[in-house]
DNA sequence: ACCGACATGTAAGCTGTTACATGATTCC
DNA sequence: GGAATCATGTAACAGCTTACATGTCGGT
């Protein structure tokens, strides 16, 4: 899953303006990009260049100056291509994992404040998540597909607020 | 969480040389980093220029000539400073997920290898978790945030399959 | 008149990866 | 003698981030 990949998918629907893009890097948890201009004009410029995407612009209508970029035949192919390929394992970055396991020992004042902290952060990043329905004209393959990975998102949240409270049982033992 | 702080984190408890910082770096799910020569020993080489680490040469041993570093008092103080430090959200990094949602539609036999094959490397991946009581002359306290540590990351490996189970049986009624 | 959102792009620098280069020791 | 592991380092390149630079449009 490359930056490129990912742009492919997001024009499969509906044509997008690098803005367009851009917005929809920074907005959903399903991509680990920054969603900077540098990386996503790049990306698309080498598309176009490979002739996956293809630019129409729109000066005519009310707005500022605004390339929108669909899929041609060969990007379409591709997508098709890259839907099937071989998927690439999770990878779990929980720094505090490492954070806890090689620090010194912590008191148990200490170990509160930063589990609620975390808690904080893991909690706050769940509310970013978007709710159910939240495209309303799919096929049922495609709300499906959309539940489906909602829920796994979800649920990883859920599991590591979970977590955190058996810290908490857990520690107390530790500390007396 | 740099790469800076984990090599701290790892001198913690014992001396290591290069390699074997490349080699936990390698081993352990704790770290998102390569483990390549280059990252660690241009963070190790800014470690010593902050005065955080010491080199010590091994000569005299058998064995190729080999730098064993150990953390100063500043390291030791830096580590403290960075254990009670203000704790990153886990990054949830699952390509797969992307895959699914902005593919086009997959027959169900695709579908079936697609999860069939996701699956192998999830249920591989779980595989190189290291199993419970991995260090022996540890407190408590640092047995019972192994164990947490450990604990956290079967369980996600653990939904990953769930999930994978439900997304099985929820197409089912997509595919009729 | 100004501010925030829309819109496109570039420059500089930092981070990370792959590959290269060298050499010692251990085991077969 | 050859291969695997231990051990340290460099070079070239790819990827990513922050910041800069420019301009339009709509609302207040």
């Amino acid at each position: 899953m490359t930056i490129q990949h990912a742009l492919l998918g997001l024009l499969r629907t509906q044509p997008l303006s690098g803005y367009d893009m851009k917005k929809a890097m920074l907005r959903s948890p399903l991509f680990h990009w920054s969603g900077n201009n540098n990386q996503i004009y790049r990306a698309r410029a080498e598309l176009e260049a490979r002739g996956l995407v293809e630019a129409r612009i729109h000066p005519g209508d009310a707005g500022p100056i605004k390339k929108l970029y669909t899929l041609t035949e060969g990007g379409l192919a591709e997508l098709h291509r890259l839907t099937r390929s071989f998927p690439d394992a999770p990878e779990l970055r929980k720094p505090f994992l490492a954070q806890l396991m090689l620090g010194d020992a912590l008191t148990q004042p200490e170990m509160e404040a930063l589990l609620e902290q975390y808690r904080g952060e893991v909690y706050g990043a769940s509310l970013l998540l978007p709710g159910d329905a939240f495209a309303p004209d799919v096929t049922p393959y495609e709300a499906a597909i959309q539940a489906l990975v909602i829920d796994n998102l979800r649920q990883c949240y859920q599991a590591e607020l979970a977590w955190i409270e058996r810290v908490r049982e857990e520690m107390k033992n530790v500390y007396l």
